[in-house]
Parts: C-alpha cells; structure tokens; sequence
DNA sequence: TGACAAACTTACTGACCAGTAAGTAAAATC
DNA sequence: GATTTTACTTACTGGTCAGTAAGTTTGTCA
C-alpha cells in the first residue's frame, strides 16, 4: 500500500501496473492480486487509508489544539513535504486529473477526500479570522477552495518548473493571510 | 489535432489512444500514423499550436490594449471556458500530472507553455499594480503562479466538487485582487 | 502427525496499445 | 497520358496490462 500511494502521487492511477509493484517488492503479480484483487480495490484502499490518517490527525490534540496559525502551517508543511519526497503530487490532485477514466468507487473517494481537506481548511480559515490571526475577505469556503486548489496545483507546476515557484505560492499565501504584525 | 487537444484535456496523455482519434473521424488508426508517426509528435503539435495561440491573443491589440482588469476577466474567462467544455482541465495541469511518464519533447514543451502563460500574468498584475487596480502583497511573480496554480487547480477540483468551488475561487480571485471602488 | 489455511508461484488469457510494412485509389503534376 | 504524390486501408507485430486458474510452500493448530 506504501508502494501503491507512492505511485499514485508520482505516476498516477493509469500510470502505474501491478507489475511495477510485483517487481519492486520482488514477487510476482498474483502475489499482488492475491491481497487487492483489483486495482480498482487497492487504489480505494489506499486513499481511505490516507482519509484514515487525515482525520487522525486533525482530531488529535497535537493538531485540534494549535492555533489557526501553527494549523495552517502544519497543512502546508504536508504539501512541501510531498514536493520534497520526489517531486510528488497531492493525491486528490492526481486523481482528479484522471477523474473521467476512474471506476466509479475511486470517483467518490476522490470526492470524499477532496470535501474533508476542504471542510477542514475552511473551519480552520474561519477560526483564524475569527481570533484576528487571518484577514480574507468572502466566504471561508471560497478561500478554502483557493488555497487548496493553489497547492494542488503549485505541486503539478513544480515538476515543470522546480521548487522555486511552489514556495513562491506557500509564502504568498501567507503573505496575504497573515495581518501585518 | 482538435480532438487530440480535448482527449488530453479530458483524459491526458496516458489516457488516449490512436484508436480514440481514428474512430472518431472514421478512419483507421494507420491514417492518423500517417499525419503523425509517434504519439509524441502528436502532442508536440499540440501544444505547440496552443502556445502559438495563446501568443496569437496577448500580442493581438483586442487583448494586449484592455485595461489590466480585463485582461484579467479575459484570462479568467479561458479557464472558465475550459471548465465549461465538458469540465476539460488546463492543458498544462494535465501535462505536469504525467510529466514523470512524458517523453522530454513533451516536458520541454509543458515547461515552456507553462512558463508563457506565467510571464504573462505576471506583466499583468504588475501594470495592475502600478496603475493602482489591484492590490496584494510581495512578488508580482509569487501572485501569478499562485493564480496560475489555483485555476489549474480548481479545474481538477470541479472534476470531483463540481463547478461551485471552481466559480468560488475565481470570485476569491477578484475580491483579493480588486481595491475597494 | 495430519488437516487446514495463508501466502505465495507458475503459467496463462484476452484486451489494448503504439507503431509498421505493403498495398491501393485518387488527385495533382509534368 | 504517364508519373508521382497524397492520403489513406489492410493486416500485422511485439509489448504491456489487469486479471485468473491451478498448483506449491510454509506455518499454525488440533
């Protein structure tokens, strides 16, 4: 499943076989298909495992108890961690693109993830506002999608253009969040 | 070439095949070799007649003499365009989310396409800035790829979210950039 | 010790894919 | 009117892919 998360994000859904998993755990394909039948199961597998993690952190108390500020940079340390680990790709991201050739069990879990990243960015958005750490004008929800959308994105453009111009977008984000101290 | 552009907006370079094209115009797969003998070559001409295009429209007076505000509206309402065609995503977002399995023509071709529409934008919201009609903070070339990034971005987003978040960040877009009339 | 199940391997199938070689029909050129 | 070029078709190749059926090894438990 390490294997098979790491090849969404680096090659995607259709650019990845069970033999490149096979080969590179040094067994053979049946041994692949005997855990996951199809590739339709283990790709549904790994992103609830990701869904898992990610409402294990935000509910623990290392994270539900920061303030907005800490929890923003926490989210987006995931994605400069993810640019760092190979130039890799946030996995919404990747399975969006891919979205119109998905079975249809991968679509809603790519829905599903896509909604609970936002739920989430929004609560904290609001809350920052809230206590005068952050300053936005409209809907938490739109600047939600924004950003969110902005770092799915900044990963892609990264592997054309280098890390340069995805931290370029980290900083503007919080360039424009953050009030003047 | 038309409907190689659409196949890679929908489906990417991974997820189409000479078979699409030629049923499609009703023609054997061996015609389309014929025209184009690799696939790479293929998506070559594509995008490279998209640049073309796109260099067409921002050295053409209709666009390059408008005012910054709505060459902005202009660049958004491609995106908007584009998500409104069957919910296509940005030619270069779709590339770079394969772009570990292109050939190197082809990444050659994402970074450069990539880097035009950035340079752009960038010259945009600095005579934006200057001319005192939008206001945000630090590098105009850190705002760009942020821009840039989100509506790739969103496109992808759609895909699962629907339209609303994609329409929602294009208004964020204009509420951030926009000084109070 | 023997039954059973878990975790494989071997060997394969049918589908699809990019790309090719050889042939054909019609139009343009000389 | 003959030759050449353009735009194909027919028929194929070798490779990759997801998925399967049947057999094998290894460890567990009664």
């Amino acid at each position: 499943m390490d294997l098979a998360e790491s090849l969404l994000q680096e090659r995607g859904f259709n650019g990845f076989s069970y033999a490149h998993i096979a080969n590179d755990l040094d067994v053979k394909n049946a041994a692949v298909h005997y855990h996951f039948p199809t590739k339709e199961e283990l790709a549904c597998a790994v992103i609830q495992r990701y869904r898992d993690r990610f409402q294990l952190w935000i509910n623990n108390s290392r994270i539900k108890d920061l303030p907005p500020r800490e929890k923003l940079d926490w989210f987006f340390s995931i994605y400069i961690n993810t640019r760092a680990d190979n130039g890799k790709v946030c996995l919404a991201g990747s399975l969006e693109t891919e979205f119109n050739s998905l079975p249809v069990s991968l679509r809603e879990q790519t829905e599903a993830l896509t909604r609970e990243l936002l739920t989430w960015l929004q609560a904290t958005l609001q809350e920052g506002r809230e206590t005068g750490i952050f300053q936005f004008s409209g809907d938490p929800s739109g600047k939600a999608a924004l950003i969110l959308a902005s770092l799915q994105g900044a990963l892609q453009m990264a592997r054309a253009l280098g890390s340069d111009q995805f931290h370029a977008v980290v900083k503007q984000h919080k360039q424009d969040l953050l009030l003047p101290a």
